[in-house]
DNA sequence: AGCACGCCGACT
DNA sequence: GTCGGCGTGCTC
């Protein structure tokens, strides 16, 4: 009888081998259909990785496949490489890593209910393209000389440059080369513009869209017309770098430097690294987008020791014509008293707005009413049970509210431990920031957005149309304001609070502190209208700000670059993080020191190894969470190492209510 | 990961 | 006397 060697979706580093039924044997090109099998005592799905002459496993134990499933082609050898290479390199089981990028309706068990595929992307009013800038059309000529294999770009170009412009030109010329193009975008907020502009400039692309608000069904034909290669473009968030595509010719990732490409549980993948990987392995060239690239990214861009890695294209004009880069000008809140956060110049350049009938936007990236409640007598502080944090005030609701575990509370009248009346707010979030605005401009119309006033896509909708309606007056909001959206009338942007970052603990801050005011800050005049950016600082001469006002985003990140060389940080350095967690710390600690202490660990010399450590937020949730780092100068020493620690990790004996993962890149700490 | 088997504490 | 806690072991 014919073996077939199934990959599963269990947290083992191994196959499974089984018998394939009579009558239905398997040829090599049917390597990669799923199959269902019998597994212990309940049924599940696999896919064919091999089939072999002979199992090691005793043959009259192998049971018999209950399924081949062939409604689907088989997954392509390329998508089987793609997948090979994340379990290698994030350490992850195979099988795991297979099953968990199919779309949950090709994972279950009960037979798909076949449906008519629907077409994809309704489009919008046909677009005729706009004339390129010079800019514009020296970067195309730069990609079209790379040709159809292997190579990387970074696109450089601040906001309203014309980035997406150049997207769809390629868009246009892998279409025409009878090639499929994956757009991949940071968030779902994103695709709905996106999508339109693309499915409206090339109709016949059948373009199909991939993320997690899909339902089901949608998601499963989306992805089925991609591996049928009906779908020609796929625009899609992290999970879609997974869509097999067999006739790959192209790979965008806009916005490169957002976290959100980063997988954050489960395999913990970068996107954009997957994608880099992807492009080289498929031969097809690759362009990553950003005003304000990742220091990786930038560093295989520019670095001159090393051969470049990614070829730089850079658009500093805007393109809409006469629209110029916001002026940014720093506050320096010593110098002046602030009243109730805000200061007197950015308040009178709100009221310069309202009288022209023009928006602000006051930006804080800290939501809720303020971060912590105190006792003016006793000096409690409003605490959360189960995590090493404060809870917020949201007086909107009158609640408290732990911004890590979802764990909330009624606003206590008086103190808990004492008893007095007299408990106060301290700090403030962005609904104090709407309440202080709101009793200083009566008149005005204000509107916060943050993740509480935009929980859902639909309030998130809502809230970009009254705006671009013109039915606000000044928007007060966290970072989801400065992603992506073009609000006419807006000419203000003040920001508030964003020295915190500035000497954050994870070094990784000021990285993201300015990318986050760099994309704010490109909100403000993106039309006609000049835009005005005003930062509230106590630091005005941080060169962080300095590099901000002259929107030179190479000099700080060139200053950064060399900080962290001498530091010895990534990009410089390639780091994994074995993190534990357990109802007790001693126990999380103790299982990252018996990591530690392998005595293999010695025999790798290039690799080193930091003490256990708590985490920053040690407990969350009522689990006691301890680190600890792995570092190494060589990514390939790093992986050699990894690949031997994770068996050991995997037999280290530890109570069963300790869970463990390891993270490679690891972004935060 | 599931799911079973297996051996010690407070309940109808 | 049993229900159920989670420790341990296995899955082709």
């Amino acid at each position: 009888m014919q073996i077939a060697r199934v990959a599963l979706d269990v947290p083992l580093h191994r196959f499974f081998d089984y018998f394939v039924p009579e009558g239905e044997e398997m040829s090599v090109a049917e390597i990669g259909l799923r199959v269902r099998v019998p597994f212990g005592r309940q049924s599940k799905i696999g896919i064919v990785v091999e089939l072999p002459e002979s199992s090691d496993f005793p043959e009259a134990q192998l049971k018999t496949i209950e399924a081949v499933l062939r409604d689907l082609p088989a997954l392509p050898a390329d998508w089987f490489r793609l997948s090979e290479f994340c379990a290698a390199y994030y350490q992850a089981p195979l099988g795991e890593v297979m099953l968990s990028t199919l779309p949950a309706g090709l994972r279950r068990i009960d037979p798909p209910k076949a449906r008519v595929a629907k077409r994809g992307a309704k489009p919008g009013k046909p677009q005729t393209p706009p004339e390129l800038t010079s800019e514009q059309q020296a970067s195309l000529a730069v990609i079209a000389e790379g040709g159809s294999g292997f190579k990387a770009h970074l696109l450089h170009g601040v906001t309203g440059s014309g980035k997406t412009e150049v997207y769809l030109r390629l868009v246009e010329r892998t279409l025409a080369a009878g090639k499929q193009v994956l757009l991949l975008v940071p968030e779902i907020n994103l695709t709905p513009q996106l999508e339109g502009r693309v499915a409206a400039r090339f109709p016949e692309a059948n373009l199909v869209s991939l993320h997690s608000e899909l339902t089901e069904a949608a998601r499963t034909r989306n992805w089925r017309a991609a591996l049928e290669g009906t779908a020609r473009v796929v625009l899609g968030t992290r999970l879609s770098i997974f869509t097999p595509l067999p006739d790959l010719g192209l790979i965008v990732v806009d916005e490169e430097h957002d976290a959100s490409f980063k997988q954050q549980d489960g395999m913990r993948y970068s996107a954009r690294d997957v994608a880099v990987f992807r492009a080289r392995e498929r031969g097809v060239p690759i362009v990553l987008g950003s005003a304000t690239p990742s220091l990786e990214s930038w560093a295989n861009a520019t670095d001159t020791r090393t051969p470049a890695r990614y070829t730089l294209l850079t658009l500093t004009e805007r393109a809409v014509t006469n629209a110029r880069l916001p002026v940014v000008q720093r506050i320096d809140t010593r110098l002046e008293k602030l009243q109730d956060g805000l200061s007197g110049v950015l308040l009178m350049a709100i009221e310069k707005r309202l009288a022209r009938g023009e928006q602000s936007l006051v930006f804080l990236n800290r939501r809720g009413y303020a971060p912590v409640l105190t006792c003016t007598a006793c000096g409690w502080i409003s605490h959360c049970t189960r995590c090493a944090a404060n809870l917020v005030l949201h007086l909107a609701d009158r609640r408290l509210r732990c911004h890590h575990c979802g764990f909330e509370i009624r606003v206590p009248k008086t103190c808990p431990t004492c008893g007095n009346q007299d408990i106060l707010p301290f700090g403030r979030g962005t609904q104090r920031i709407e309440e202080v605005l709101a009793a200083r401009f009566p008149q005005a119309r204000i509107l916060r957005v943050d993740r509480d006033s935009a929980k859902s896509r639909k309030q998130w909708e809502v809230l970009v149309k009254q705006i671009h309606a013109g039915e606000a007056d000044i928007l007060v909001g966290t970072q989801m304001l400065a992603k992506g959206h073009d609000f006419p009338k807006l000419t203000l942007v003040g920001a508030l609070g964003a020295d915190a970052a500035l000497f954050a603990s994870d070094w990784r801050a000021p990285e993201r502190l300015f990318a986050q005011l760099m994309q704010v800050a490109g909100r403000a005049g993106r039309a006609e209208l000049p835009g005005e950016v005003l930062i509230q600082t106590q630091f005005p001469d941080h060169p962080l700000y300095a590099a901000l006002v002259r929107h030179d985003y190479p000099a700080f990140a060139n200053e950064q670059l060399k900080e962290r060389e001498q530091a010895g940080f990534p990009p410089y350095a390639y780091q994994a993080m074995l993190r534990a967690e357990a109802p007790q710390m001693a126990d999380s600690l103790a299982y990252l020191a018996t990591a530690r202490a392998w005595p293999q660990v010695a025999a790798h010399v290039d690799v080193m190894l930091y003490d256990p450590v708590p985490m920053r937020l040690a407990r969350r949730a009522n689990l006691e969470r301890a680190q600890l780092l792995v570092e190494s100068p060589s990514r390939r020493a790093l992986q050699i190492f990894l690949s031997e620690w994770r068996e050991l990790l995997e037999s280290i004996k530890a109570p069963s209510r300790l869970r463990w993962h390891l993270e490679v890149d690891p972004l935060e700490f």
